[in-house]
DNA sequence: CAGGATCCCGCTAGATACTG
DNA sequence: CAGTATCTAGCGGGATCCTG
């Protein structure tokens, strides 16, 4: 683009990415995360093992939180087994998530965000809260908006 | 639902909402702003007109930052025209822009976010730009992992 | 200019069955 | 337990044509 402004070309050099722009990976990242199951996942993550008798120590403070694929499953009401394994696996692909097979008598498997899947966890949480903690104004603005419309 | 444990009584009373559980609204709102398009669409709205010779005083700060339907539709490189208006119908019946239509000769429609639309504007800056920032580091994980799957 | 209305394809979620 | 494999129905989403 021959006209590009000057902030158009700092936000540019600044950013590297712009998921403006159709070819660009970043926006194709963008819709990766964008993805209820993302953000259920890492929430269910930041949380760590849900306390469950038999294994009480699992989930103290200042350890790393993991989880076990049923109880990402338990916790992750209603969603297919089919979903869950390939959203982790597309988490651990990208480097959000590790993947660790104990080899006991059934195998183990636990899933844990790395540093990188930390910093998004941050994000995707505020976004999964901001969901929970509108949800009322938002039926308001339906029911108005319906009603207006009606 | 008479087999409601008392955990899920208690988490329903502090948040009110739970994304976890299936049947919960929140759920269905946290589909539905884990969108990239409404993404692009509140980022879009947060940089408000991009400067056009005729239009000068447009976006000075201070000002609401609002845009016309074929502003975001050239900044939003390569979306419908289908996802746009459908995607800024439903953020309209949330409550999170306003549907502005100015009778000029070709009519105007100018799109606004609201206060609401402010709030949740915010966390899907701090996403996208999280997927723009971190796009190298995610690029560089994928070739790990495929080059170890291989 | 800013959509509405259709048609239609692809993919993706979900259910089911099987396995190491 | 933690998946993989397969099938299918449904709809997300693009292309096209039309309108106030």
């Amino acid at each position: 683009m021959p006209t590009a402004t000057a902030a158009q070309r700092r936000a540019r050099a600044k950013a590297e990415y712009d998921a403006f722009l159709d070819g660009c990976p970043s926006r194709q990242l963008l819709a990766r995360i964008s993805d209820k199951w993302v953000a259920l996942i890492l929430a269910a993550l930041s949380t760590g093992s849900a306390p469950r008798p038999g294994r009480p120590g699992a989930d103290c403070a200042g350890e790393p939180r993991s989880m076990r694929y049923s109880e990402l499953s338990r916790q992750l009401a209603g969603v297919s087994q089919k979903m869950l394994t390939q959203t982790l696996r597309s988490l651990e692909r990208d480097g959000l998530i590790t993947r660790t097979v104990t080899p006991t008598v059934p195998v183990t498997v636990t899933y844990e965000a790395t540093a990188l899947g930390l910093s998004l966890q941050r994000v995707m949480l505020d976004v999964k809260e901001w969901a929970e903690s509108h949800m009322d104004e938002v039926l308001a603005n339906r029911g108005d908006y319906d009603t207006r419309t009606a």
